[in-house]
DNA sequence: CATGATATGCTAATTTTTTAGCATAACTGG
DNA sequence: CCAGTTATGCTAAAAAATTAGCATATCATG
């Protein structure tokens, strides 16, 4: 099971904010978190996130800029099949099936081109 | 921000797992937890999640099956959603293209032409 | 160059989560 | 019918998560 399973509540929602942002300060990450608690609060959690290896910070100027220690695209395969085998039962194809209905706006006639596009090489690859 | 964002972590692993099988007895859901805990720490989850609004349960004879009161559709298009935004800044194409490379194993021919069908429809309906 | 704003480090308290344990009811099979 | 198994209800303890507060360093600016 992934680790981030294993995230508390205030941790996870952090690792979503610095997936969101790429990298952020703990004011910027506290400023982005619902009901944001206290500052101290926000560092003591990206502390915490940092021993446990979840993310990593560099320095800059006085300040540390956090950012996640997995890439965005291995967070994102991960979180992805997470989803697709707890809701479709790991029909990819039902899950993408829903994918289309959930956008808010409706894709454009190029945003749906370039599906067909992606579909069709997959066809080619035989993948 | 969904409700879903609130749980702590036990309760997260206790709504997937009622998502994944629609429904379960309290022993069920322990046997699907990871690390699970005792018997009586998932009843007390239950309780709370069915306190919260989470979910509710059906008497079965003796016992409680439990399930979620949300749909399953419901659930998932919010979690999808929270995900697209969260590591494709909204793109639902992207998140397809991305999906389309999650599979384990390979989608088949057949799945692919269903897809294209799909994407084909979409079109047509200009969604 | 002194002051205010903005950092981090660390510690300890509070709150929430998570857990186990015991009492009790119902069904089940010998 | 009686023992064993499998339920729930409830309570309280233990562990983990969440938070605030104070001390201190650094930078920028008037």
């Amino acid at each position: 099971m992934s680790l981030e399973q294993q995230l508390s509540r205030r941790e996870r929602q952090i690792m979503d904010v610095l997936h969101t942002k790429e990298s952020a300060t703990a004011a910027e990450v506290r400023a982005a978190l619902p009901d944001p608690p206290g500052y101290s609060a926000v560092r003591a959690l990206l502390r915490i996130l940092e021993e446990k290896g979840h993310i990593r910070h560099r320095q800059d100027g006085v300040r540390y800029i956090y950012l996640p220690r997995t890439s965005k695209a291995a967070a994102s395969r991960s979180a992805l099949k997470r989803l697709v085998s707890t809701f479709f039962q790991g029909s990819v194809t039902q899950a993408m099936a829903a994918l289309l209905e959930t956008a808010d706006t409706q894709l454009s006639e190029a945003e749906l081109g370039k599906l067909q596009q992606i579909i069709k090489q997959a066809k080619k690859e035989g993948r």
